[in-house]
DNA sequence: TTTGACCCTAACAACGCTGTCAGGGTGCAT
DNA sequence: ATGCACCCTGACAGCGTTGTTAGGGTCAAA
């Protein structure tokens, strides 16, 4: 099929599948005039990959793990470089949420220290 | 004081300092020779920017939330754009955080179906 | 054969900072 | 007057995508 349909297909925009090929995940077959022909596999690889990048995986992340995956459920072949680079993405992940969390309780204090506009007159100017 | 020693008391750093003045925050004066030349009131605010820089604000939201800001604790002058504008960050962050958490539980779920590489017998090469 | 929908590559722009480098002044001390 | 620490502006690089545009082929139908 053509990278229109897969797109449609798959939930990818054909930018983003191109971009994928050009960071060397997914690359289809070609027609002698050029043209992306993807197969069916190359559609449920598409779909995992969308998988993943819901779930905030960088490319570089994919990277690791689509070889290792198998299954669009997703299921894995046996692979510690698999476990151990998930784990580091839920730390990070972790982390970031920490930050967010702290970030979100500061602007929460803010909004509780914050006058009424109404009941509170000019008291600088 | 110059940039370097603002830059030190406020943690600051120089080359952040020069951006958010580009940015329209934070102007100092000059000394004759084009030196920056920041008072006591400037790095007071610098603080606060610091502050909101760290809670995960963008320049484009400090320049709305500053003009309102008059403590370094924060307290604000009454504004009700302000209220607006930090709800809003607010909600971007739960929206934010809200994406994460479900990537999360995602590869959490990934790592729970993983088999164990010492156990499971390579089967694919 | 001409239209129109589809495909191709390449490359620039944007997000919001942040570092760094180049090329050049300023100011104080020796 | 020489050095050294500090300052200045301007501009490019990088993060990881994602959109958009430009300039150009391909293919099937009318």
């Amino acid at each position: 099929m053509q990278i229109g349909e897969i797109s449609q297909r798959c939930g990818i925009t054909v930018r983003m599948l191109r971009f994928y090929e050009a960071e060397g995940l997914l690359q289809p077959h070609r027609t002698g005039s050029g043209y992306r022909d993807y197969s069916e596999a190359d559609l449920e690889e598409a779909k995992r990959i969308k998988q993943l990048a819901d779930a905030g995986l960088t490319v570089e992340a994919m990277h690791d793990l689509l070889p290792c995956i198998i299954s669009p459920k997703p299921t894995f072949h046996p692979c510690d470089r698999l476990r151990a680079r998930l784990e580091g993405e839920v730390a990070k992940l972790d982390q970031r949420l920490a930050d967010m969390e702290r970030s979100r309780s500061q602007i929460v204090g803010y909004l509780a220290d914050l006058p009424v506009d109404t009941l509170v007159p000019m008291s600088q100017d």
